[in-house]
DNA sequence: CGCCACTTTGAGTTTTATCAAAGATCGTGG
DNA sequence: CCACGATCTTTGATAAAACTCAAAGTGGCG
């Protein structure tokens, strides 16, 4: 895969808030948070399919929000596996950092990707005028952080065939989240080398369980379209619920 | 396990602070900072061994920081299996919730523990009377993510053998980080069953990875015990590079 | 048409889990 | 101080799950 030589567009304040509003954790935008979002030095840059955007070990300076496409995020290993740790998609951030400034997971396209780009000073800066802002960074790295925690009980207490399971119903429901039609058919550009990478499973398993997935009625992964057949059962399958995409730190009490 | 009748102890800002500022994230607490910590109604409470802190589906109103002892956060499933996710220690935060505000996974003393209990509201106040201190939370969950992607990672990657010398060597560098002397041969009051379920193995393959692990000359653990043997082979096996620990968003450009 | 990447299948092996039960260890009460 | 129970650790034998290697099938694209 070669490094993603981007695309730049013209700034867009508004589309970015836009994006924030529509966006799964809980975003209240008065003047104070409008204005300093106005301020962000935000960029939006376009990166062809199947090109790396961040790569492990690259200095970082922003954070990125998904506008649209599909990307994945992953630590490659010594031993020549990877694991895959998340689909970002539409509304989600990425482009983490350690202390020392540099990037500790790729991350890359998979479909032709549209991202804001943040500069973390301005980011910084738009906090301080705005301090409500850091509270949807807070519930968007702990939504992150819930999401991952489903990701690794998944990998760690679920059988292969109810791990696959699970994973198709969580793209699912972001997918739907992203206000794409049909949840129940939709269309996901993943190869069975990215299920099986996320999943700790090898391609080959991978397939069988999609295979036995079919052959139960269950749900149908072909040619980059998932068909839900039966979602109420292979929500029980998989005991599913979807409540961990909506976690929050200071949520509101109902 | 039974619920955890804690036991209130004075109101001690001074020592939030030390606590803070021992903290392995970048804490840079100046007047406005100090004087809205001050203005927590933060309270410390202590827990026998072996009870439960929150329960998973509990309320939430706070957030908790650990003062002294071992906990453990997990998750239950209904296969009746259950994903360790952290052993959080002294300066670790607990205590996320969903966004109508049910704690989404148990937390759990494994010897006597004592935590600050910072309500959220207040700490909401807090943050907004001195904006920096969203940083600080940003650095926290930020490090808690990168530890998480790790232990995925570490599940989804990793051999049984591997897997349990990555842990190892992990909660080696957390407890020196906490302070404690040796990082060669120290204190950790876990069981194998709890390793296991940590790692995502059988108590009794975990067992037997530990004792070839002993054989190897690698690593003891022993009457709750861990003692390195030879931490730059173990190192090498692991693939382990503690950078993780020392992730954060708006980290220093050295 | 042919190449390339991806999917699918088969056969055999390794890793890990399961079941069963015997040692340790530690705290507690007699 | 010893016996007892409870919990934790360790071992053995067997079964199931998942991986590896090899190769054939499929489909899209230049």
């Amino acid at each position: 895969m070669q490094r993603g030589n981007r695309h730049n567009v013209a700034p867009p304040t508004e589309a970015l808030v836009g994006l924030l509003e529509s966006s799964p954790i809980l975003a209240e935008l008065g003047t104070a948070e409008l204005s300093a979002l106005a301020s962000l030095a935000v960029t939006e840059n376009q990166y062809p399919a199947d090109v790396i955007i961040i790569d492990q070990g690259e200095r970082i300076r922003s954070v990125h929000l998904v506008l649209s496409g599909w990307g994945c995020v992953y630590r490659d290993l010594a031993n020549g596996k990877r694991q895959i740790i998340d689909f970002p998609m539409r509304c989600d951030f990425v482009g983490l950092r350690t202390a020392d400034g540099y990037s500790y997971n790729t991350i890359a396209s998979i479909t032709p990707m549209s991202l804001f780009e943040i500069p973390l000073p301005s980011l910084e800066r738009a906090i301080r005028q705005a301090p409500k802002l850091s509270f949807m960074l807070i519930e968007m790295l702990s939504r992150q952080r819930s999401m991952l925690i489903e990701h690794l009980t998944n990998v760690g207490c679920r059988s292969a065939f109810v791990r696959t399971a699970h994973l198709l119903l969580e793209l699912s429901d972001r997918v739907r989240a992203c206000g794409s039609g049909d949840p129940d058919s939709f269309y996901c550009p993943l190869t069975q080398y990215q299920l099986a990478d996320a999943l700790g499973l090898t391609p080959i398993h991978l397939n069988r369980m999609l295979r036995e997935l079919r052959e139960e009625g269950l749900v149908m992964f072909k040619s980059y379209k998932v068909e839900i057949l039966d979602r109420d059962r292979l929500i029980s399958i998989a005991e599913y619920d979807g409540e961990f995409m909506r976690m929050s730190v200071f949520g509101k009490d109902e």
